[in-house]
DNA sequence: TCTGGGGTCCTAGGACCC
DNA sequence: TCTGGGGTCCTAGGACCC
């Protein structure tokens, strides 16, 4: 709910351990937002004249279809984001003009705005395609400057985006933290600036509803009504003890801050993924096994090839389900090692989903790969249930020559006590099998395969390397030479 | 005629370990 | 016979954001 705000994990600090916790984090306007205005339907004015003072809707055109942008002229006729495309098309007088989007000129007009930003800021971080921060202080002598000067520079942005986009406006906030910025030029919107002097955060926060607060959405709100709630001011009333038993421990603090203006997130340049994920919304529900199956191997396609372009392996396989009743349903299983690779995600994906059932049909289906591990090199721990704990360490090594898929196996007869430890393969191990006595280990890619065994060992037996279609291997199962 | 797609964070319960 | 707590990992689902 409040994922927004930042919750020191020690007490009385907040991050980088400085700032006392329950202090406003900073006493100079020293963030910047930009945003900007009704992007998407700006750019098809800008590029089609025909367009301009027009309604336009960027958005799915399809029979479920919503809007992702609508123009301020479709605003004017209450048409929002995520309005399902029937409903705006229904609000909207002849002569509104529906799009489906050009996303590579969205991701140039971005790009150019941005520039603009990072020749102003050197810590800028970006939010999504239309948004983003700066960290003003390690650049401008924010300590001494006035609201004047705070305005001049957000002035000076607006216009450089101006003449870098073609004349795409943008809205600018600042103020003394991400939210009391963003706020800033929410409240300027559209083609506005607002800079929020610290001192002023309670003031123009009183009077506006709690809605208003990035954070707080319709479930937050509709929980807090019902305590007699509205206004953020409402809100700055409510003890904390009571915001936590209402929304729970973290959106509790979040909220109690939220409504203080309070908010310690730094200005980050840099935020490392999490998830990788690709859902599709079918025209007509999947009612065939089949059918869901086909689907489910091309959303792993796509989640594999932007792993594989980003350098990522995954752990944990997941899938979403939507029935055509708009019931969701989720579910994952984490492998025992990292992977890029389509024919594991889709094998994991359909049996997922296969538990799950098709019902009465599937609306939706998702994949997504998440709990990213160092790839190749990283050594992955296997639990073999009770084992030895303490003892030598023995390393060996394979060379595997096959492009394809191949299987390392070791034979240990001799040694009961000594159980795997470790595995090293090139590209991330697939499949990993092994017991006190002898394992095998499924892989790809070329390389040196580093297999580790812990505890004490007379040493295991020969490491050999299968090729892929090797009889003697099957995908699921041991090796046929594995006592 | 219903309600996209890409993400992040939080919660609660269970398993398991110490 | 009854009864611990804390920590971590995993899973399913909810809320929120753009």
């Amino acid at each position: 709910m409040c994922r927004t705000v930042y919750r020191p994990t020690a007490p009385g600090r907040g991050p980088g351990g400085s700032v006392p916790y329950g202090l406003p984090m900073r006493a100079t306007a020293s963030v910047l937002h930009v945003d900007l205005d009704a992007f998407f339907a700006a750019v098809e004015q800008r590029d089609k004249p025909s367009l301009r003072g027009r309604p336009v809707v960027v958005g799915g055109t399809g029979r479920r279809g919503v809007v992702s942008t609508a123009s301020y002229e479709a605003r004017h006729y209450g048409v929002r984001s995520a309005m399902p495309a029937w409903q705006a098309r229904a609000q909207l007088p002849g002569g509104a003009a529906f799009l489906s989007g050009r996303f590579d000129a969205y991701r140039r007009s971005s790009r150019a705005a941005l520039g603009v930003l990072r020749e102003l800021s050197s810590v800028v971080e970006q939010v999504s395609i239309d948004e983003a921060y700066a960290d003003l202080a390690p650049d401008w002598p924010v300590d001494g400057w006035s609201r004047a000067d705070a305005e001049a520079l957000a002035e000076r942005l607006r216009a450089g985006v101006r003449g870098a986009t073609g004349g795409l406006t943008a809205s600018v906030g600042v103020g003394s933290s991400k939210m009391m910025a963003k706020m800033a030029s929410e409240a300027s919107k559209p083609d506005g600036l607002r800079v929020i002097w610290p001192g002023e955060e309670a003031a123009f926060l009183a009077d506006l509803p709690m809605r208003a607060l990035p954070g707080v959405g319709p479930a937050t709100t509709e929980k807090l009504r019902t305590f007699g709630a509205v206004t953020v001011a409402d809100l700055r009333r409510m003890a904390l003890p009571d915001l936590v038993s209402i929304l729970g421990e973290a959106s509790g603090h979040g909220v109690h801050d939220l409504a203080r203006g309070i908010d310690r997130r730094e200005v980050t340049t840099h935020r490392e993924a999490k998830s990788v994920s690709a859902e599709e919304t079918f025209h007509q529900d999947l009612t065939d096994v089949r059918e869901v199956t086909a689907e489910l191997g091309l959303l792993a396609r796509r989640v594999a090839a932007r792993l594989e372009k980003a350098g990522l392996f995954g752990r944990t396989v997941g899938v979403k389900l939507r029935r055509h009743d708009f019931s969701t349903h989720l579910r994952s299983t984490t492998l025992a090692h990292g992977t890029d690779r389509a024919e594991l995600i889709t094998e994991q994906a359909v049996r997922l989903a296969l538990g799950i059932g098709v019902g009465d049909g599937v609306r939706l289906l998702g994949v997504s790969v998440s709990g990213f591990v160092e790839h190749s090199q990283e050594l992955m721990p296997l639990d073999l249930g009770p084992g030895v704990t303490s003892g030598s360490q023995e390393s060996h090594t394979a060379d595997v020559s096959s492009e394809t898929d191949a299987a390392v196996g070791w034979d240990d007869e001799e040694s009961h006590a000594a159980r795997l430890g470790r595995v090293a393969w090139p590209t991330g191990a697939d499949v990993v099998h092994a017991e006190h006595g002898a394992g095998w280990v499924w892989g790809s890619g070329l390389g040196r395969v580093t297999v580790r065994f812990e505890g004490p060992t007379t040493g295991p037996g020969p490491i050999r390397t299968f090729e892929a279609d090797d009889p003697a291997l099957r995908r699921s199962d041991p090796p046929a030479w594995a006592p």
